[in-house]
DNA sequence: CAGTCTGTGTCACATATGTGTCAAGCAGCC
DNA sequence: GGCTGCTTGACACATATGTGACACAGACTG
């Protein structure tokens, strides 16, 4: 489960350095060379995190990033902006495009990793670290534990996946579809009603204890993990 | 089961010095020349502590601790900062690397030494402790015995390293497979479940004066040593 | 050298635990 | 109220794990 980073960057010396230097650091990438292909990647496959130069062909960077933010798919999606000059910055900076951070070119591929790093880790932060912290919930994935409030709680394997993936995208409503691919494999068939009956089953396992429900249901769509 | 040491330094005579040091010391020591080399011999072979000097020719010392903690494999491998001036020592506190600890060169050997042991000795106390104490269990290697509450428990020889490898993490969760691969090694080939087997007689000893079960079963996931 | 002891890996069967489906009942919504 | 979608307990079934028995391999012993 390596995060996956979409480069959209044209220049094709500068997507193959970071392209190179992702992937030493544990990360799957995907190129994009201009913007319409960027928007054709994300419609494939949603990556965990978006690598998108301010100056694209076709589309430009800034218009890319808008699109994103207007699909309610990603929203919440983490873009860092490559810029090539620092007063381009301050101007995108001025103009909120929604980014979540922005590093001006030339840039050191140690300082990109870092802040590819520290996006992922404040926005998806079940990705990189073994040891996550939801509300009063903390999963722990080399343990295989699961605590709320300092009391351990019991989960089947089944159950302990499920978690695992709500915890990816806290907040975010999954549909029983997304939830059977993602936690039973897209391979395996079973009824869509089943995931009811493992979220019934994990919220009895979570409130045992005592406790709000940590899980919303969110009628004819689908099931989140609460935030707060 | 000596401790393996990654020394990670360009300067041949320094690095010679501290092979021989922890050579003498009882350690197992490789040299990596570069950082592009030290991430190769990382890939082939994870160590159990890494010496890295923070001005390293092609990757340099900073972005390998980096790397080293975004792969989940590596994520909590103790590393070393050695670094030239103590003013750089501060920028690398202040940067946050992730290093466990920070030598400024030049540095006696004797207390490069005792940090090595020190760091180990916090992260991984079975490496280099003969008594390694988890709960209420005591393992003393120097003996080959065990002991659970003053009583002495005798254990085959295949159980004892069972224990052993649990004892390097307790706590971790550990597959069938990891367990066949660190105890009995990756070229022997025996059923997975004869780790259950082995598992069992071991919990059998274990509890044969009495007192809980001291290891977890993970269904569908492997067992793990009670670390309460 | 034969005899004995200890430890090992595998199997077969017993047990425990988790899984998917259904259906009845409940809750929210026009 | 009537529709729709969600919750929940029951249950049969599937799968994973626990365990005693056994045959074999070395190591040790007299």
């Amino acid at each position: 489960m390596k995060p996956f980073v979409l480069i959209a960057e044209d220049e094709k010396a500068v997507a193959e350095l970071l392209r190179y230097n992702l992937e030493r650091a544990g990360y799957e990438t995907t190129i994009a060379p201009d913007g319409d292909e960027a928007m054709i990647q994300l419609d494939e496959r949603i990556p965990d995190l978006v690598l998108l130069d301010w100056m694209l062909p076709k589309v430009p960077g800034i218009e890319v990033c808008r699109r994103i933010r207007s699909k309610p798919e990603t929203a919440n999606l983490p873009v860092i902006m490559l810029t090539a000059r620092s007063e381009e910055a301050d101007r995108i900076r001025g103009l909120d495009t929604g980014a979540d951070d922005y590093v001006t070119k030339p840039f050191s591929t140690t300082e990109l990793v870092a802040r590819v790093r520290a996006v992922l880790r404040r926005i998806r932060p079940a990705l990189i670290e073994d040891k996550v912290i939801v509300g009063d919930i903390i999963v722990d994935r080399t343990t295989h534990t699961v605590a709320r409030d300092g009391e351990d709680i019991h989960l089947g394997p089944t159950e302990f996946r499920l978690l695992e993936y709500f915890i990816q995208h806290p907040g975010r409503v999954f549909s029983r579809e997304q939830l059977l691919d993602g936690v039973w494999g897209s391979d395996v068939y079973v009824e869509a009603r089943t995931v009811d009956v493992h979220v019934g089953r994990l919220r009895k396992a979570l409130m045992s204890k005592g406790g709000d429900d940590p899980i919303r249901t969110v009628r004819s769509a689908g099931y989140s993990l609460r935030t707060n």
